[in-house]
DNA sequence: TCGATTTATTGAAACGTTTCAATACAATAG
DNA sequence: CTATTGTATTGAAACGTTTCAATAAATCGA
């Protein structure tokens, strides 16, 4: 930015006008008389007259904008709970402004702490870790935080039932005849994933004839999956905590060859983005309702005089040729 | 925010020091000594102290964020492409904030000013329209303005040769014994889209037995790509304006069953994202440096002085089954 | 015509930083 | 012991807005 930008002052001189009155113009522009409004807007074009932020929010101490912190950006199911989030927060006229941490706690300290210098409106974050104190210091010191896609009691929050999901994708592989399934997905720590491998515990509980096997991986993308490779061969049924690695397993098994899904191998994922249906083997997912969580986030932030308010949206099965008997 | 959060004064109060010796603590911490830095910091957890950005950014005069504005950020291009200026911008110590625009105009425009009344170091736009003239003005008025994807001498880009891509891509089709081939895709007001169209023009041209037909979209969705239906099946060759496009396309030709590709149909999309290899039939498509377009573009920004600078990547065909004869 | 009311405009004060010239203090050299 | 240099600390000024009490101008009623 050139040093000089024109400044409120500026505009007044330019119009013959206090300074007072092309904020008026700018805040309030009912309290103007038609004239001036006209002579203010001229200078303003004239002098290509841009608001300083920084002064506005300085002195007015509030923002327009809501920070979105995720841990993937190139998880479609990320995506799409920020488009949610973004098309609620434009409703009320709010910026969102979306951050990636990469599944690094550090950027997403990094990101918090610059939201929070920016003193936005709030903070979406669908933290990374199983370590919450950071947040509850931010919260403490006035941030409005909303968690996404997990629970805990010390903050409004927008999750899915993750036990529930797991159970639901676990109990239909059973009921597709598997009897050995491997859970695949990880970091364990992360707590959506550790739901979803305790729901599929539950299913497998249920039958003493199935058993279930953890396969961990370092994070949750396809190139995750795809480096399982032949890991899956002994498995006749396989729970991916994510269509992202869902899909890496899948093209494993293309480029082997010798392992057919569903026939050899029945896949489940989790999330139901707009490629599980796309997949070379259209894929069974369980589905969570994300432009909903992104819309449910953001009136929870907005809306939220104190008291903390946890939703739990209930996820659902959706069936696709990757685990037809 | 709560209204009185704590002020360098209130901490510098706490630690018996003075309200400059707090901002050496935050800024130039070697200037002060250890025994003073220690108290200081002291002061700051106990008080929980968070720097107000908006007040140091209107006495510094500089930001330390970098606008990125996209028209989707569902097209996985786009958050390649974000990912590849997050890191280009970190090892800066900057940080990037995506904004999304959903192809709209006005919603690109409202991000614009959004960041230029931030004061962002840059803005890093893929704009939708075909009228440059707003983005020009922000660069008169001192915004750095980078465009990403599109080439003009007007400003600083990065892109990719759309023309030899849509030419790679349908000669490609042709070599494959395609006669009626169907370019999908829209809006054609699109400049990518555009160019895309007119490499294809060239590569049909080349060939009196040949035929182009232009099939356009709303967007460049999946939803648009499935929506077609039946339309492709005149064509023996499609050339989908990008992946989801063609992925789209694909998932239209399962439902319906009796078109099959490649047999009936060679296909091939565009941008190459990594859901490309895993579709239901593994697509051909043309490759864009989506990552490194996106760190280019921040190296450009960053090292922009005055003169305005376009770089070029150049498109590579990738040759998967849905156009194998 | 005059006071009362409404409407439009004014400009000083405040927001919380960074900057920088001024000062205080300590260490060193002669 | 003084002069010089270097190191730490200080606090007023400035950044560009919004806010708001005060004033000016216009309108109205009788």
């Amino acid at each position: 930015m050139s040093n000089n930008a024109p400044s409120i002052q500026d505009v007044a001189a330019r119009a013959g006008v206090a300074l007072g009155t092309v904020s008026n113009v700018l805040n309030n522009p009912d309290l103007v008389s038609e004239k001036t409004r006209a002579k203010v807007q001229k200078a303003i074009m004239e002098l290509g007259f841009v608001r300083n932020d920084a002064a506005r929010q300085l002195r007015a101490g509030s923002s327009r904008s809501i920070g979105l912190i995720v841990p993937d950006v190139r998880n479609p199911f990320y995506t799409d709970v920020a488009r949610g989030a973004e098309d609620a927060a434009n409703e009320q006229n709010l910026s969102v402004l979306l951050a990636n941490t990469d599944d690094e706690l550090e950027r997403e300290q990094a990101m918090l702490s610059l939201f929070e210098e920016q003193r936005v409106r709030g903070v979406l974050v669908s933290p990374t870790g199983d370590n919450l104190e950071y947040l509850k210091q931010a919260q403490k010191r006035g941030t409005g935080i909303v968690l996404v896609d997990r629970k805990s009691s010390d903050f409004s929050s927008v999750s899915v039932d993750d036990v529930a999901g797991g159970y639901l994708a676990t109990k239909h592989l059973i009921e597709c005849g598997r009897k050995h399934i491997a859970f695949v997905g990880g970091p364990l720590t992360v707590h959506q994933i550790a739901d979803r491998l305790a729901g599929a515990k539950k299913a497998v509980a249920e039958h003493n004839d199935v058993t279930l096997e953890v396969v961990e991986t370092k994070n949750l993308s396809v190139q995750s999956g795809r480096a399982l490779g032949k890991l899956v061969e002994k498995f006749d049924g396989v729970f991916a905590a994510n269509d992202l690695v869902a899909i890496g397993i899948m093209q494993a098994c293309v480029v082997d060859g010798h392992v057919s899904i569903p026939r050899d191998l029945s896949l489940i994922g989790y999330d139901d983005i707009d490629f599980a249906a796309a997949a070379i083997v259209p894929l069974t997912s369980v589905r969570q309702p994300s432009a909903e969580i992104g819309k449910a986030a953001i009136e929870l932030l907005i809306s939220n005089h104190g008291k903390s308010k946890n939703i739990e949206f209930q996820p659902e099965l959706v069936v696709r040729s990757s685990t037809l008997r």
